[in-house]
DNA sequence: TCTGGGGTCCTAGGACCC
DNA sequence: TCTGGGGTCCTAGGACCC
């Protein structure tokens, strides 16, 4: 049997984490920039407050509600995903971290009462980390999925746990299931369905093989089989690299002048290679994209994107912001108001393969190492390169952030010792 | 004034190879 | 009348996830 424990509004409940005061009360964590509604608690679902709602269209709102809204908090988010976590492999050898909020546990090999067990798996992380789960157990991690559906929705009468564990309860379960939220059924997805008068998931598993294969690729026939209880999605357990690394930012405001978005790419490039290092990766491709206001009709509308291939396979953030500049000048034009852009590093690989005619100054490796090193210990982009502005610190707006209530011992200490020193 | 960000996988078509 | 077959790699676009 497969389980999925699921964190109920992720990014509320971390920030109720440390605010019992908040508890009962409608929350929501906005996205950068403070733009748009990402993470609701019950409360705020309740008085109709929508996922991806404009925060400024909603200001007047949440004050007459008394919502309590916060800017995302990423680094308080990540550590107390890292607590869940740990706290779960503690109760099966088999997990697959999912996403910040979700991991799969395999329960197979325990020879443990299921129910009971997801129980104290549910109360053991609400205990250290005050943040409720939902846990669905199925045999396979499609219907796991279903089931935790089902957790979620009725949660007085389930405790947070269902379990699919007969083929009875199977069927009922996906009869009842809308099919548009099955774990990956998006919305195109869901219109082709509604054409030939597909409504819930069971229906789905009665649908040919080769009309699936045919509109929902090998994809959706996969989980098509998973939904009938035939394992086809399995546990993914080792963590695997990241195929592509990317930094993509909307601005406050827009830019016109190259050299504002230019220093905005370059910081962007500068941040991917970062992060590339961190997995102990290279590169040799690299996409730098511009785009206008989307929101703002009236003005010119322009989008564009380079791809650009590096001289040679590399890691240093040197030849990385160089190649993303060329690549920007391309598709850089006049007189259009720029809202957003991005770099994303592809063709990743754990081995540089040397070229046979040029090759990377070998100093750039030390220096990397040495950059990496420095902004590690004395805090995020404490050394820029020179076509990164100086003086300009873009700051995001985050209005409401929290404190970083988890911020570790060590770096308290340190920071006591210096200021002493 | 103001509307997020970071990923994965699959398919189709074109260019090219022998 | 009539023009092969089996590959690879790359790109663009679509679909999905959280």
């Amino acid at each position: 049997m497969y389980a999925i424990i699921d964190c109920n509004s992720f990014y509320v409940s971390c920030e109720r984490s440390f605010r019992p005061d908040l508890r009962n009360k409608p929350v929501v964590v906005l996205s950068n920039n403070d733009g748009c509604v990402i993470s609701r608690s019950a409360e705020a679902k309740e008085i109709g407050i929508p996922m991806g709602a404009p925060a400024f269209k909603y200001k007047q709102f949440f004050k007459d509600k008394g919502v309590k809204v916060f800017s995302s908090n990423y680094s308080l988010y990540g550590d107390m995903s890292s607590r869940v976590m740990s706290i779960l492999t503690e109760f099966s050898p088999e997990i697959e971290i999912y996403s910040i909020d979700e991991a799969f546990l395999y329960l197979e090999a325990l020879n443990v009462d299921i129910e009971t067990y997801a129980h104290t798996i549910k109360q053991t992380i609400f205990k250290y980390t005050n943040i409720p789960v939902s846990i669905g157990i199925a045999p396979t991690k499609a219907l796991s999925k279903v089931a935790n559906n089902v957790a979620k929705k009725f949660q007085k009468k389930t405790q947070g746990v269902f379990i699919i564990d007969t083929e009875e309860r199977r069927i009922k379960t996906l009869q009842w299931t809308p099919v548009e939220s099955v774990w990956g059924i998006g919305r195109g997805h869901f219109k082709k369905l509604s054409e030939i008068g597909i409504k819930t998931a069971y229906q789905l598993t009665l649908k040919e093989d080769h009309w699936i294969k045919r509109h929902m690729s090998v994809i959706g026939l996969r989980l098509k089989k998973d939904l009938c209880g035939e394992e086809t999605l399995t546990l993914d357990d080792v963590v695997k690299d990241r195929k592509a690394i990317a930094t993509t930012r909307s601005f406050e405001y827009t830019f016109s002048q190259y050299e504002d978005v230019k220093e905005r790419v370059v910081t962007f490039a500068y941040s991917c290679a970062e992060k590339m290092r961190k997995q102990g990766s290279s590169c040799n491709l690299a996409y730098v994209f511009l785009r206008s206001n989307r929101h703002d009709q009236k003005k010119e509308q322009y989008r564009a994107g380079k791809m650009v291939v590096l001289p040679y396979t590399t890691d240093s953030t040197l030849v990385i912001v160089e190649e993303v500049v060329k690549g920007l000048k391309e598709i850089f034009k006049e007189g259009i108001h720029y809202k957003r852009a991005g770099v994303v590093l592809m063709g990743l690989t754990k081995v540089k393969q040397m070229d046979l005619f040029v090759n990377e100054d070998p100093k750039h490796a030390a220096l990397m190492k040495a950059m990496d090193a420095l902004n590690d210990k004395y805090g995020a982009h404490k050394i820029k390169i020179a076509s990164q502005d100086l003086k300009r610190t873009w700051k995001m707006r985050q209005e409401h952030l929290s404190p970083q209530y988890t911020t570790k011992f060590s770096e308290i200490i340190e920071i006591n010792c210096r200021e002493k020193k």
